[in-house]
DNA sequence: CGGAATCCCAGATGATACTG
DNA sequence: CAGTATCATCTGGGATTCCG
């Protein structure tokens, strides 16, 4: 078995670690989802990711922002606004999210369910 | 901006975590795309992903057997040979690493390359 | 060859309190 | 509201050694 292109082995563990390095951890997926129903605020991110602690918040944004894939804008308002957006770049994983959807579906049809 | 489906956030946490859980860390993409290529040997992945330890490998394919990617078969012979191999579920992840592998070389072009 | 056993550390994550 | 600070814990991962 094989995929269908004909790229080695070595090339495609470096690319496919770009990608991965971006995406693991146990909140940035979550996060990215959040941000993909619109621009959102800290606290309302917080509620979507209901688990995740204001300090986990705090630092995977930042590391998003550093990757580009994610804008903070400051109002300065009374009290302060924050706002949160994907960028463009940050858009485009949208179908690399369809697919852990789907696969993720699967699975847990196949397994999880089974269990 | 907003996904093209229906789904609302909740839900889509749920499903896609389930995927993220399978694929996350640091070794288990290297080792599935190893075996994409075919069946192999313990050491043989050991040298695809250069620099992973024995116990990582070993924990990790473990790992991967109960979540019915891969397969573990031993042969009784002197001395013992053991084979990996993707199950379909694992080769159903085929379209996911397209996509990895896809976003990781845009991810590259737009940021690595400029920093 | 294909691991298991052990020791060790940095970093990831959690809980909670606090601040401008 | 949008975080930061602090302390505690838990786990991934590395290095090394050993075994059948």
């Amino acid at each position: 078995m094989k995929l269908k292109d004909n790229i080695p082995c070595p090339e495609k563990l470096r690319a496919t670690k770009d990608a991965v390095d971006v995406i693991n951890g146990k909140w940035r997926i979550p996060i990215i989802i959040s941000l993909s129903y619109g621009k959102k605020r800290f606290g309302e991110i917080q509620r979507d990711v209901a688990t995740i602690s204001p300090k986990m918040l705090s630092k995977e944004l930042r590391e998003l922002e550093l990757n580009k894939l994610v804008t903070r804008t400051v109002y300065d308002s009374k009290p302060v606004y924050v706002e949160y957006a994907l960028t463009p770049l940050g858009k485009s994983l949208d179908k690399l999210l369809q697919e852990l959807l789907s696969w993720g579906g699967k699975f847990r049809k196949e397994i999880i369910s089974k269990n």
